[in-house]
DNA sequence: GAAATAATGTCAAATGTTTTACATTCTGAC
DNA sequence: GTCAGAATGTAAAACATTTGACATTATTTC
């Protein structure tokens, strides 16, 4: 994440002159098309970040939790937002300045260049995940998003997400996700349960996911 | 594009430090794992992005020409690069050293900014492509590929593409991809011709990209 | 603790994609 | 101009995904 990447005193100074916001489940953090006028670093809870389509659905980019930043992109670009964010149960972000952070980057050199190196490092997972999207069957996947979510837990996570939210993330319907946890369970790797998902053995789940 | 987003004087520099290479058709120019020395610029050719499956089907990211670069997010991220580039006809490079670069980076702080600014713009683009991936059918994703491969022409432009290469770059097989330009011919908006699409309606094309 | 709500489990039909296969058309080399 | 190689056009079977529908189970609310 781009904020942890900045040097301890930057990210002192721009707490500092935070505003502290709570938003409630569901409720829309960003919205698609807006300029930025800042980000946000998540305290407490997670957030949600994808597009919303025409017909209502969203379809999920990322899941974030505690510690984790965004909406820096739009910043540095002077462009839009893309993405659209909504709170996912309760949450507690800190909202810094767009002005405020460009104004304390200057002094900060080093810290523009560990951004660069975060930045980059970013853009290289994403067009890994884009090149590698429609490589593997459903519970492959299924499987490799289930290792991330999990963290880096060694046994027996226990991961509170609907497989309807797994679905969103994944691009598939809910019925497909569903197949997809059904043939991971038959192979003793996780337990499907309501609202949550058991990942029983990490590492041979993958496994699973380099087929 | 990174590097044209560099201050003239600092590219200039650049470009009087590299050294030309020119690449056959079909041959490799970088492969995903090896660690980074430095990023390419486009002299002439083109240059095929992606990468390679293990069946040694190709799953191409992104169809680059004269004046864009690319190999600098592994150089800022100290990471292996992750995709593999492969020549598309002949084709004549500038490779640019990493050390160089990074060394006369720091005498240019606005190009630094610059260069976090396109930096985010592509992390926003590619983005907005994953999370558009999977929306859309095959005839539509066709579109809007063909719209961005026809650049700014106005009407009739040609665009010398196989349909192979173009199922590669939407993650599909030929027949579908065929299938899909078959619709949008039947449409008025293409011709398919032998290694050409002929772009006959771009207006309309991008229309029907967004349905 | 009963009712309402949310989430899961599953099925069958419709649709879309891949695979396999083969014929045809186009292009460049000789 | 003929031939070989490359690219396109298309069809049928196999397979995967979505859609729509409904039953069941778990959780929350009052």
């Amino acid at each position: 994440m781009l904020f942890s990447s900045l040097d301890p005193a930057l990210q002192a100074h721009l707490l500092r002159g935070s505003a502290e916001r709570r938003y409630e489940d569901d409720q829309i953090i960003q919205q698609r098309g807006e300029m930025a006028d800042g980000f946000w670093l998540i305290e407490a809870g997670e957030v949600m970040v994808g597009q919303f389509l025409r017909e209502g659905d969203f379809r999920a980019v990322a899941l974030l939790g505690k510690g984790d930043s965004y909406g820096e992109l739009a910043v540095f670009s002077h462009r839009p937002r893309i993405v659209d964010a909504v709170s996912r149960g309760q949450s507690t972000l800190r909202h810094i300045s767009a002005h405020r952070f460009l104004d304390a980057l200057g002094n900060y050199p080093a810290s523009m260049r560990a951004l660069l190196g975060a930045l980059s490092h970013q853009l290289q997972d994403t067009l890994s995940l884009l090149a590698g999207m429609r490589r593997g069957t459903n519970p492959a996947r299924m499987a490799e998003l289930l290792v991330n979510l999990a963290g880096e837990v060694r046994r027996e996570a226990r991961v509170e997400i609907t497989q309807q939210e797994l679905a969103e993330l994944l691009g598939i319907t809910r019925v497909t996700a569903n197949a997809a946890l059904r043939i991971l369970q038959q192979a003793k790797l996780i337990e499907r349960g309501y609202g949550t998902i058991i990942v029983r053995d990490r590492d041979r789940l993958m496994q699973f996911a380099l087929d």
